[in-house]
DNA sequence: AAAATAAACGCAACTATGTTGCAATTAAGG
DNA sequence: CCTTAATTGCAACATAGTTGCGTTTATTTT
């Protein structure tokens, strides 16, 4: 099965239309090697009106089809949901990590599971932004 | 030594005259009880110009005494730096934790030390935003 | 295969924050 | 009190977010 197909079916199973822009929004995201940057984004689907992308993003950010990953309030970062996610519910046990010298924001799978605790506190969630020197920029 | 003289010597340390503006802008936030949010910070201070507090703002961010508590990626919150932070460094050890249902964001410091590793990954700097049910509101 | 329908899209319009330049004001030091 | 460099207010521009509405289109129904 192709990614075209496969992105038909993902777009279907969480209730929304498998339009064009939204292959082609998702394959931007998809091809990315990193998480993209919306400047990024913008580039590459220039053709797309300014709202027509707010939309599809938004859309597929409560789909639970890719998520933010936005670290240090700059521009915002986005990539693909690796587990199942909705809106609600964004299920990542990863961290995102941003290399200061080339502006690289990843997705990173952590092997020793992060525990946090704050006492007299219910969490739901906790999202954790790393930034350092990356592998090729060391 | 009351807060208004504490506030003066804090602003003359990291080289930024003590003016009015400044000074009210530090009571707003030192005194709110939690991270404060930027609209706010508006409500309080109306008579600013709306560059005066950016700017105001950035040259309290860039002096390390104020900080930034963004908690997922929707308004901005701000709180003062208790550590001795500069615009480069900001030593904060703790993690920010937003209730879901007051939307209160608050600095809070944990016990035990957070410890993230990501192989051939020089780390500089950890940001943990949690967020869930705060105590008054369990 | 054609028609029906609900969703998606493009355009216009408005809001909010960020950002810069410049002239007027003011804090700090002598 | 004077000088000077920093700070402030105003105007202006940029960009993202947001909504409404008429048109188009993907998907379902006949
Ligand atoms: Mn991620
Ligand atoms: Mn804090
Ligand atoms: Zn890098
Ligand atoms: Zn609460």
């Amino acid at each position: 099965m192709d990614i075209e197909t496969k992105f038909t079916a993902l777009l279907r199973d969480r209730n929304l239309k498998a339009t064009p822009k939204r292959l082609e929004l998702l394959s931007v995201v998809a091809n990315y090697n990193s998480a993209i940057p919306y400047s990024e984004i913008q580039n590459k689907l220039h053709h797309f009106d300014r709202v027509t992308l707010y939309r599809t993003l938004n859309a597929m950010l409560d789909g639970g089809i890719i998520h933010k990953a936005s670290v240090s309030s700059d521009e915002v970062y986005y990539a693909m949901c690796r587990e199942y996610c909705t809106s609600e519910c964004h299920n990542h046990k990863h961290v995102h990590f941003k290399c200061l010298q080339c502006l690289e924001v990843s997705c990173v799978d952590v092997t020793n599971p992060i525990q946090i605790q704050i006492p007299n506190v219910v969490i739901k969630q906790v999202e954790i932004e790393v930034s350092g020197v990356c592998e090729k920029c060391i």
